[in-house]
DNA sequence: TTGTAAGCGTTATCAA
DNA sequence: TTGATAACGCTTACAA
């Protein structure tokens, strides 16, 4: 199937190239109506498909946006295996699709070479996931194209951010283990790093702590990995090397999952002998058994959110004026991992 | 950061653009070391980035590859609530990454429009997942690109395909309820279409009951959507309405895991009143209680190994020459799910 | 209202 | 071994 061009449309409405252009585009107003028929005739009979690189090539909009999350650390592939991310790709690009974009989804070796990637394609703007190194996020400002950034705290006006009230939900989660009765809380975290989500999540958790006048224990925290591996690690020493812990906050539901079934593995119960609360409450925490008590925070939304974002702050760009964060909704959704001590 | 372009290059290393653009290629042997050296410094010193979109529009190759997977039916939304497609996905990505080619990621319409997509982006390759009205099959061919085939029963030699023995898995897994004692087995399954993967799953497991001799029982079959509420559904209808029935083959772990759920709904437990077997062998499969007994494919393999043979087929395309399918091995994980009857 | 033609950044042909 | 230069398909002044 070879290409059909704007030539031979032209050729066959038997008008110019310059007309066609103009009729494609929705500039109808510098055509007389007979040539914006004949053009629409031909276009349609010739089946005529723009190509889009021809378009980026004289206008620098490609009308692909770059998506990039985070990666394994082992291997290098993506962490789909986070339904987290799953779900705000699924948001992202039906919202995409629907207004005419693409989207390019990678994933990145420490943060570099990004920056290639999207002056190469002429990318139209991009939605980051997960947090790198300060470096990364000042390539990309150099590219000069709008950027929404979800999971990360940067303190830069530059970017559009589309985030969550992490620290609320580490308060919240923990609360309401404290509210339940639970005095002795562990912490089952990944790496705590500055100004990560993660952190933030520590944070309310020591809120939480002190609101009640209840002593922050750093040896109740667990940090590592956010895998179930790990998840599943701690819980197993949570139930067998500390009896005083009757519950746990989890900072994903990954890792809650892992939890559970490590205090299982030591021939414990959730909830009887020790309580778990996630967060994110990704599709299957409701499905699994018990049902996760967790933080919901709704990924497919957040992900439509910050395309929506995106693609307004393309469409008029007024040169990335700043803006205020969008903060997504949270919510305790109570299932059965949370037992109520009297 | 304004485009530096091969001109800037040239001038820089005083040269002409064609010296420049050899020299990037790696035709080197058409330029002298001389030249070679001096146009690496200056594209080195510039930080000179090629613009793939003016390359695309020269030589019709754009380093993208288009990668489809089916969305929900409800929403229009990708189907990244199955893991299985998570994983592939992770795979094909870190294989494409690898050579330098990026990937869009889409989710289409009732198969409709996907040759407009190709065509404006002019796309290198495709990976096709999920099954669709023969006429897409049939425009995707018009474009004259090479494309794999993931999950279709399509015979036409001019598709890749990238499969499994999926009525063998279907026959795995039934044998081995029926090695366990099952008689009265159920199936539970998405909607069974002509030559799709789900048909060849139903088929192995006629075949494993008629080779034991065992009466295939239409009204035994639950038939409806690949998610986890029909598996619940049907999961309480079995415990409920099928006191007979001990034990059930999920063709996705998906609607096993709902299965599960449905058979407790009802008060009754796995695997002591049923037996389940499910498909795939996503990553929760081992982490839900009680841990699935499954026929695990592996999705990140199989990606990776779609991702490799689509490039193969780019890189010499010899004008598509028909090959064989390629047949990703199955393996029965025994964990949990299953009640050897006595 | 219409058409001509000059780019956009590359690659590739063909003389020099 | 080099360097002009003509494509590639499209948009958009600018002229007619």
């Amino acid at each position: 199937m070879k290409r059909i061009t704007i030539r031979d449309v032209s050729v066959r409405a038997g008008v110019s190239t310059a007309a066609v252009s103009y009729v494609l585009n929705g500039r109808e107003g510098k055509v007389s109506p007979e040539t914006v028929a004949r053009v629409r005739r031909a276009a349609e009979e010739l089946n005529y498909i723009p190509d889009l690189s021809a378009r980026s090539l004289v206008n620098n909009k490609s009308k692909l946006i770059g998506v990039v999350i985070p990666q394994t650390e082992d291997q290098k592939q993506l962490l789909l295996q986070n339904p987290f991310y799953s779900e705000l790709i699924c948001g992202i690009e039906a919202r995409l699709r629907q207004s005419g974009y693409h989207m390019i989804l990678s994933g990145i070796e420490k943060g570099e070479g990004y920056l290639d990637t999207s002056m190469q394609r002429n990318l139209d703007g991009a939605i980051i996931t997960g947090i790198y190194q300060e470096s990364f996020y000042e390539d990309l400002k150099k590219v000069r194209m709008p950027i929404v950034l979800v999971d990360s705290y940067i303190y830069d006006s530059y970017f559009h951010v589309v985030g969550i009230d992490d620290e609320l939900g580490g308060y919240m989660a923990t609360k309401h283990l404290i509210d339940n009765g639970h005095t002795n809380i562990a912490l089952v975290t990944g790496m705590i790093r500055k100004d990560g989500v993660v952190e933030k999540r520590f944070l309310g958790y020591k809120r939480a702590l002190k609101e009640a006048e209840l002593f922050y224990n750093p040896d109740h925290v667990f940090e590592h990995s956010v895998t179930y591996q790990f998840g599943q690690e701690a819980g197993k020493l949570i139930a067998a090397k500390c009896p005083e812990i009757t519950a746990a906050f989890a900072t994903s539901d990954l890792m809650a999952m892992g939890v559970i079934q490590g205090i299982r593995d030591e021939g414990k119960e959730v909830p009887e002998h020790v309580s778990v609360v996630g967060f994110d409450d990704i599709s299957i925490a409701r499905l699994c058994t018990p049902p996760l008590t967790t933080i919901k925070q709704d990924a497919v939304s957040r992900g439509i959110m910050a395309a929506d974002r995106l693609l307004t702050a393309i469409e008029k760009s007024k040169e990335g004026l700043p803006q205020e964060p969008t903060i997504m909704p949270l919510s305790l959704i109570d299932r059965d991992t949370v037992l109520k001590l009297t």
